[in-house]
DNA sequence: AATTATAGCTTACATCTGTAGGCGTTTATT
DNA sequence: AATAAACGCCTACAGATGTAAGCTATAATT
């Protein structure tokens, strides 16, 4: 595998929808962002084209326009997200960001039971 | 508490030095991130004004210098910044993030169990 | 076939970010 | 006192980002 682009906020949101479903037509990835943003059509092409440019995205040619589809899966980018995120802010450390959370009580019960189960589980 | 300013990059390697230590003339900070960086002080001293445009930072004036401090905690900066990292990333759930890292075996047996005796002990 | 809608390519433009330099003033050194 | 060093303010400047519009070719509609 490649490098992880870095992909935006905004591009971020554009992929989901790719993730979610792909390929799809520029349209339909507008219709899928019509409920979550107020973006004009052309913002999410220019959002597309971007990703296209950094390697996110690609697309087939098709009679009535391309169809698009990630290059990079979202466990790979959110795994990079996470990376850049934990060592900037927690010293690259998971533990300490859910220290910190347990800390300052933004788990529910239900949560940490979950989290719980997850690392038994494991 | 007032809005959490947003804190670029850069700006959090400062940010990390005053809150380590404060309050601290700029050539203080500067010689603090001379390990760690290779910005040139007026890059520093950037980075300072814009902190203080932003509100994250203040500083009292002095004969020989401004000594900067934060206005904001680490901790909630932190605590701003996984927010809006989980949000954008894993739905913002914790506990997604946590699941994915140990889908991916990206903790060792030890973190594990850390991990786990800070759950029990809460 | 003519017209209209659409797709994609190119361009725009303000703001944010990283990364400084120049200048004038004040402080420290000789 | 003169000179050098340091400080803070203002300016710079390229690349990234959010947010699109204009233009041209192609496809769909009448």
């Amino acid at each position: 595998m490649q490098n992880i682009p870095q992909i935006t906020d905004a591009e971020w949101l554009v992929m989901k929808v790719l993730w979610n479903e792909s390929p799809l037509g520029s349209s339909d990835v507008v219709n899928e962002l019509k409920g979550t943003t107020d973006w004009k059509p052309k913002t999410i092409k220019t959002l597309l084209s971007r990703l296209v440019t950094k390697n996110a995205v690609s697309y087939d040619v098709g009679s009535r326009g391309y169809s698009y589809y990630p290059l990079v899966s979202e466990n790979e980018c959110a795994k990079e997200e996470a990376r850049s995120f934990l060592g900037r802010v927690y010293n690259g450390s998971l533990n300490l960001l859910v220290k910190n959370f347990i800390e300052n009580k933004e788990l529910s019960a239900e949560e940490i039971e979950e989290l719980k189960k997850l690392l038994e589980d494991k």
